[in-house]
DNA sequence: CGCCTTTGACCAGCGC
DNA sequence: GCGCTGGTCAAAGGCG
């Protein structure tokens, strides 16, 4: 969860609305010129593209703002059941919280159908155990680092109890070397998506990012990433080339 | 042959 | 003290 929001957090960040309605900059490649060249484009259509580009920027800050809104009521739902919780659950947890810093959870979804257990983060983890608990029918896995012989880094893996497509991954202890290939270096964290069998792979070190230039740079990949994954996909395409004919056509339609 | 998974046994902590 | 539970160990066997 927490590396979810942290995963989030960027993105959330990158998309904060903004009141201040001199930011708003559409993009030149947005502006399209139907049936005429840049040229022969008078200021009155330039105008008014750039008016209904406002408009639309505006209509997309308020979509933000209350994904935003909705984020924050649902934070403090999980304050709230968090502070519910018994006394010896509270007792049990800080206890572990106290003996166990660096200790980070996240979900991956994978096929309802696979027995794996398996999440892939390009580390190698060697299974010590499996043991099936008494809140979740499903077995729970404990993995160790078998990358370097003393890395202390542990995980546990297992099925959500509400829905057995989700994985929760538990990881503990920091590894003490670097990941196995340059690539996993050079890219902390890389998410698939679209397949059924793709994993999401999570770079959970407990110190986040070295630095904010880091930050940045892996909000670049992560944004070039999903930007690749999107253009990749037939059905995405397929609704964006949809959506530019329809506009086209209206822009026509509206003209004539 | 080395590395891996599987699985039953063992151990420690906790509540009653 | 006893039973329950989660975590770990280690032997056995599979696989490339």
């Amino acid at each position: 969860m927490s590396s979810f929001i942290r995963l989030l957090g960027p993105l959330i960040l990158a998309f904060e609305p903004s009141m201040d309605s001199e930011r708003i900059n559409p993009s030149p490649s947005l502006a399209l010129s139907i049936g005429r060249s840049p040229d022969q484009a008078s200021n009155g259509d330039l105008e008014a593209k750039l008016n209904e580009l406002s408009e639309e920027n505006k209509r997309l800050n308020e979509m933000v703002k209350a994904v935003y809104s909705n984020h924050t009521a649902l934070h403090h739902q999980l304050m709230e059941l968090t502070n519910s919780v018994p006394p010896a659950e509270k007792r049990k947890r800080k206890r572990m919280c106290a003996n166990m810093t660096g200790i980070y959870t996240t979900s991956v979804r994978i096929d309802a159908s696979s027995s794996s257990l398996v999440v892939r983060d390009g580390y190698h983890w060697r299974k010590y155990g499996q043991k099936v608990t008494k809140d979740n029918p499903s077995p729970r896995a404990y993995f160790r680092c078998s990358f370097a012989p003393s890395c202390p880094a542990k995980k546990k893996v297992q099925r959500s109890a509400e829905d057995s497509s989700v994985l929760i991954a538990t990881y503990e202890g920091e590894h003490n070397h670097d990941p196995p290939t340059a690539r996993d270096k050079s890219l902390p964290c890389f998410v698939s998506l679209g397949s059924s069998d793709s994993a999401v792979a999570l770079d959970l070190r407990p110190h986040g990012f070295g630095s904010e230039v880091e930050c940045v740079e892996f909000q670049r990949i992560l944004a070039e990433k999903m930007a690749s994954s999107l253009t990749q996909d037939p059905s995405f395409a397929e609704a964006l080339a949809s959506a530019i004919s329809g506009r086209m056509f209206q822009r026509l339609h509206a003209q004539s």
